[in-house]
DNA sequence: GTCTATATACTGATAGAC
DNA sequence: GTCTATCAGTATATAGAC
């Protein structure tokens, strides 16, 4: 048996760009109302197709949050990858940049990741994993970087490096949700630049 | 027409202590399912009566989580209102010590809590104007106390009193989103006490 | 006060025409 | 690749017997 291999680069493309519309409404969908809450048809209806439709392209509605995940998590380390390796510094720094330049250029898919994150804490929620796993791989490589920090003399004495990762991760969900509820009232970004030059003993 | 009122107290009790069996259904399943997916029959099988028994005594679901929520209102502020109007350290060293019972003694209305203010960001959710205001009553009282914390020479020079606020405030949730991933990794009463050590001049 | 039975709506997913 | 039609499951809520 033969299979019809696309004829052009055009199908190629004209299905990847369904797929990303796709996402784009997901995320839109599944950030206001969450995940649970936020239905196929929803998803269908502000991509531009029917329900069956989009199915057509995602086989289940779990393929479409992995598919948000994963897309997301491939752009964000892109752009924080370098800083990583760098660590120290550098490393913090960038992720601040980052979080800003998300709330600034995507505030739906931070709100997404903000409530997905605190929705995925049962046990038996689709992507519990991911979660579980990211924020391992987040708090390990931050402490990592604070344990620099604190070799290059540049972190406060009596301040451990693992307490100030857990700080700073726990204080990013922590000013999300108030963000959430008063967007005019908190700016992330400056606010945890603050909050981490209480910790440091050189310029941020 | 005549309204029959109870004959005994014995009626009033039952009935009380009925919606207090509810009620503690309720905690349990909503925190462990979050409130969408948790079902009125999850809840009533766990209080050992039928769905339809159940909304004799609360006509709605947000009847139930209105009620699951004033409860622990009620509660939390018999705990702390005392040390609230004292103010300064002693408000904050009374919030830390309801921090660490609340998860000692009652886990799951911790998890509710944690799970439902992620939940309600979304402005068409039952209970978002419930958590609306009570982070700005909780913003407001814990910025006075710090106010008067710095008045009394007790905070850090450079640390403003509506930032040790917001702080935290966001230190607090997202504590205890890390702690619903791996509760083994983080003891939230402790880590708080050591974060706002560093932002202060006495022992706390 | 509690039950069974049911109304009504919406969910994710499937079958099959085009 | 997209559609209509539909399935089976579950949700909240109601009606009415006991």
């Amino acid at each position: 048996m033969t299979t019809r291999p696309p004829s052009t680069r055009g199908e190629y493309a004209r299905s990847a760009a369904r797929r990303r519309e796709i996402i784009d409404a997901a995320v839109e969908v599944f950030s206001t109302a969450g995940f649970h809450k936020g239905s196929l048809r929803d998803v269908a209806e502000r991509a531009g197709l029917s329900q069956a439709g989009l199915l057509h392209h995602f086989p289940s509605k779990y393929h479409i949050i992995e598919a948000v995940l994963t897309w997301r998590d491939t752009h964000a380390r892109e752009a924080i990858d370098e800083a990583a390796r760098e660590g120290g510094l550098t490393h913090i720094r960038a992720l601040i940049d980052l979080i800003e330049s998300n709330q600034r250029d995507s505030p739906t898919l931070t709100e997404l990741y903000a409530v997905l994150s605190a929705d995925a804490t049962s046990r038996d929620h689709p992507v519990h994993d991911y979660f579980d796993q990211r924020y391992a791989w987040v708090l390990a490589s931050v402490e990592k970087s604070f344990q620099e920090i604190a070799a290059a003399g540049q972190l406060r004495d009596g301040v451990e490096p693992a307490d100030a990762a857990r700080w700073m991760v726990a204080l990013i969900d922590g000013l999300q949700i108030q963000w959430l509820y008063d967007r005019a009232a908190v700016d992330m970004a400056e606010e945890i630049r603050r909050f981490l030059q209480t910790l440091l003993t050189v310029e941020l």
